[in-house]
DNA sequence: AGACAATACGAGCAATCACTTGTATTTGCA
DNA sequence: TGCAAATACAAGTGATTGCTCGTATTGTCT
């Protein structure tokens, strides 16, 4: 096994340009397909360069995923600050709580449908996997803060349970959500909340 | 497009045997490793026979899966009867309605892990999610009957809708509850409950 | 201008996989 | 018992796919 030195290129305009352009044509493809049937030459395709082009820029097809996933994580981080932006949790209503964290989440989500297609698939590599982790922790761990907050009489066990399953409800639920017509989501989001709500009520003294 | 008449073979003893062999086996490789990435030689394998004896059975990868699906359909017949068995409904308590309609079809799906892993994976193709189908529209329709008594003043689309939401929660977390250990099991059993019960109580007057 | 690296191409390689084929063995039945 | 169908085998086929290779073009630096 030789330790191959990889040395950054030089000439990155045209080249970051490329890699930007691949990504979007693999989020396409990924959404579309799922990771297992997009293949490397239809994402080269629909970035309208040739397959060999594509592997100037990333090693390999889980290359290409990991990349877009670091790029969704990114995204997502932005997401999550509107979420769970400070606010005073203990004085406000439990709607309003779910509001403040559902809606930017879902419009994430709308935005980005690629999304939970590379991640909530059960068809990719582990490395993959690994990709989502902080993601997935990061967004449990501010739900257990809020149930701190909120159900302060909740075992740290329980409430570490039922974080995992709030978030489990969310995800569960997103994609019907995203793949809703535009006129039946507000519906459908309601729906969610309310399923939400349902099972936080009760938690709450 | 010839039509080939498959007329039925004559000698089934030997035949039916091991049909259902390849049929054990394939659900135990579609259940480790998913649709996609199950080989038909690795279901014969697991069968103990050469890969061309399973195709004297099966015409192809997806009749396997079909037939397995037929296996299943038939199967959670059972658990469909035991979990929607003729109660008066509106009489009996609301964690009772859900006790029994949740705990048998949870029996059911930790009996057969196979069971979600075909038809709960997004990488099956087509015509196998119609042979789930009418597994999904029995459910929905029990689901729906149970509202339209628990809860009569709900419009019918409204009420569809709930029994949409009340299976997809369900199913969302029935793979949690399968994959959890042994002694966790009970727990999360407790969870979906509680998750059904906070949706399903405000429904009610 | 000359030179070198980055970028681009697309034919094609090697591996995988669903499925076939030719043949051998077993079984039910006359 | 003998025959035809059912069952069994495993090497092999064609198609697909991730990825490479040899080469051509483009851009940047001196």
């Amino acid at each position: 096994m030789t330790v191959e030195e990889t040395r950054p290129r030089r000439r990155q305009a045209r080249g970051e340009r490329r890699m930007s352009e691949i990504l979007d044509a693999a989020a396409e493809v990924f959404a579309d397909l799922g990771y297992e049937k997009a293949t490397t030459n239809a994402i080269a395709a629909a970035a309208g360069i040739s397959p060999g082009s594509l592997y100037q820029f990333f090693r390999s097809k889980e290359a290409v995923a990991q990349a877009l996933a670091d790029r969704f994580t990114a995204q997502m981080r932005g997401a999550h600050g509107e979420a769970f932006a400070p606010a005073d949790l203990a004085a406000v209503d439990l709607d309003e709580v779910i509001d403040r964290v559902v809606d930017p989440l879902v419009a994430f989500n709308v935005a980005n449908p690629g999304f939970k297609a590379l991640f909530a698939r059960p068809d990719m590599p582990a490395g993959l996997a690994a990709a989502a982790a902080p993601i997935q922790s990061a967004l449990l761990g501010r739900v257990e803060a809020i149930l701190a907050v909120r159900a302060p009489d909740l075992p740290p066990p329980d409430r570490a349970r039922s974080a995992r399953v709030l978030v489990q409800i969310f995800q569960a639920m997103t994609p019907v959500v995203v793949a809703a017509p535009e006129e039946e989501r507000e519906a459908e989001v309601r729906e969610l909340k309310k399923v939400l709500r349902g099972y936080l009520a009760p938690l709450e003294d």
